[in-house]
DNA sequence: CGGGAACTTGATCTCGGTCAATATTGGTGG
DNA sequence: CCACCAATATTGACCGAGATCAAGTTCCCG
C-alpha cells in the first residue's frame, strides 16, 4: 500500500537543514555542567547517603512513590529508569521527566507531599535517603549542597527544553524529539544504544510529549515512510538518518 | 451580537467543579518552600553579592541577557518583571518563565553561554553579580548553595507545571492557568492585584502557552462570556469567578 | 501455541492555526 | 485636552493537524 506519499514539509518548517547541528554533545549527566561550580553528588558522599537510607530495588512498572502520599524519602538511581508523572482529576497525565543512573527522584516537594508519582520503566536500582536526613546533609555540607543545586538545575534545563517541545513543535518533530533525548539517555549509560530501546510504550510516549497514542504511532510511521527510523520490535528503534533526525528534534543544545 | 452562545463543555472535561480547589496558597516566593533545608538569598547576603556587581535598571522592553552570548553576570530581580525565553532556527519563540522579585535568571547556562534570554516586561532592577565571582561565592558557603538549590527547585516545579498546562490542557483552560499564575505572581508583589495587571501582550501569553495570538484573544473572550474575567483595558483583567477560574486552571497547588 | 495487551491504520470531527479585515487603544504632538 | 495614528487586539472565514472512535493486526509472554 502507500509507500512513499507521506511526508514532511521539512522546508516549510525551516531553513534548519541547512544550519549546524547534530554535534555530539557531551554527556548528559556530567555533573557541575549547569553551574560550574559544584562537585559530583559522587561515591565520596554516597557513604554518607547510604548510611542515611539504603538500596533498594524496584520491580518493572512498580511505583516508587505516589504524589500527594507524605514524603519520606528521596531516591537516587542507581541503575534502570523512572519517570515522574502527574495526574490531572480527570485522569490525564503528564510525564514531566525521565529519570536514570545518577539522578535524584522524590523532590520538589509540596507541603510535605510529593508533588509527582514516579514509576519504575524497568527494573531499578536506588538509594533511599530519609528526606528530614538528607536535608540536614545538605545544609551543612557545601558540596552536598551544590550537587542538589546541580541535579535540580539538569532537571530545570530538560524541563525548559521539554517546553518549547511542547508549546512549539508538531507531533513528528517531537516525536524525533523524544527519540533524540532517549538516545542521548543511553548513550549516557553506555546500554541499548545501537537497536536504540525506548522503555516507554505509545501511551507514555504520549502522556510525555501532549499527544495521543494514535498520533505518536502515526509519527512513528511518518519517521518510518521518511526512512529516517527503522522500528525494531515494538519497543526499539534503529536511527537511519541521525541528520535528519536531528533536524527535525530542533534540539537547543545542537545549536 | 453574540452574548452567550459561545460556552465551554466544563462537564466533558472533568468533574472538577465538585472537588476542593481554589484555597489561598501561601506566597509562591517565600523561602526555604521546596527543598525545605535552605535559608533564602537575602539581605543578609546581598551585601556580598552587591560588592560582586551591583545594582543595575533596564528600561521596559530592554533585553537584559540574550541567548547564545557569553555568560558573564546573572541576575537577582530587586523590582519588576523579566520573561526568559529561547528562539527557534525559523522565529518560533517559548517563553519558559516569568521571574519576578527575588528571582535569580541567567542561568542554566549552556557551555559558558546563555541558554535563554532576558527581557524586561516592565522597568526591572536587578543585581548584577559576575558569574564566576557568584559560583566561587556559592562553593564555599552552604547558606547560599542552598538557596540557588531552593531557587532552581522553585523554577523547576513551576516549569513542571506548566509542562502539564501545554501537554493536557486546552487553549482557554491554559489562558485561566496563566492569568492564575500571573495573580500569584502579583500578589505575592503586592501590587497589580485588583485589576490585575498581565504586562504580556497577546503575542506574548501565546509564545508562553504554545497558542497563537489570536488563540488567546479568542480565549479572553470566551472567559468574559462565561463571566469569569472582566478585561480592563488591554492589559489587565478583573477576575469575576474565582472558584470557576481555578477549576479550568486545573492549578496543581490546590489540589 | 494461545490469548491479551500493545500497536497500527482508517474514517470522521473539532480545536486551534492561518489569513484577512476591522476595531480599540494608548501614546504623541499639535 | 483632543485628534491622530501606529501598534495591539478582536473577530470572521476557512483549513488542517491531531483527537476521537473504531476495527484490525502484531507482538509478547506465559
Amino acid at each position: 500500500m502507500k509507500t512513499e506519499h507521506i511526508e514532511i514539509r521539512e522546508d516549510s518548517r525551516a531553513s534548519l537543514s541547512q544550519l549546524p547541528h547534530a554535534r555530539k554533545l557531551p554527556c548528559d549527566t556530567c555533573p557541575g555542567r549547569s553551574l560550574g561550580v559544584c562537585s559530583p553528588l559522587d561515591d565520596l558522599r554516597l557513604a554518607h547517603l547510604l548510611a542515611l537510607g539504603g538500596r533498594r530495588h524496584w520491580a518493572k512498572r512498580e511505583f516508587i512513590y505516589r504524589a500527594g502520599d507524605p514524603m519520606q524519602m528521596i531516591y537516587k538511581i542507581i541503575t534502570g529508569i523512572v519517570v515522574e508523572s502527574r495526574m490531572l482529576y480527570d485522569g490525564r497525565r503528564q510525564i514531566v521527566g525521565i529519570r536514570t543512573t545518577g539522578d535524584l527522584c522524590g523532590y520538589p516537594e509540596n507541603r510535605g507531599r510529593y508533588l509527582f508519582s514516579g514509576e519504575a520503566l524497568t527494573e531499578v536500582e536506588a538509594c533511599a535517603f530519609d528526606k528530614r536526613k538528607f536535608d540536614a546533609l545538605v545544609a551543612g555540607h557545601v558540596d552536598m549542597a551544590c550537587a542538589l543545586a546541580d541535579d535540580t538545575s539538569r532537571k530545570l534545563e530538560r524541563a525548559s527544553e521539554n517546553l518549547t517541545v511542547m508549546g512549539q513543535l508538531i507531533s513528528t518533530e517531537r516525536v524525533a524529539h523524544f527519540v533524540v533525548e532517549i538516545g542521548e539517555l543511553n548513550a549516557s549509560r553506555q546500554i541499548d544504544t545501537d537497536p536504540l530501546k525506548l522503555h516507554l510504550t505509545r501511551q507514555e510516549i504520549g502522556d510525555y510529549l501532549g499527544l495521543t497514542l494514535e498520533t505518536v504511532s502515526r509519527s512513528f510511521t511518518r519517521l518510518r515512510h521518511l526512512r529516517i527510523l527503522a522500528l525494531v520490535g515494538t519497543d526499539a528503534v534503529a536511527i537511519l538518518d541521525r541528520k535528519r533526525l536531528h533536524a527535525l528534534a530542533h534540539t537547543s543544545r545542537s545549536a
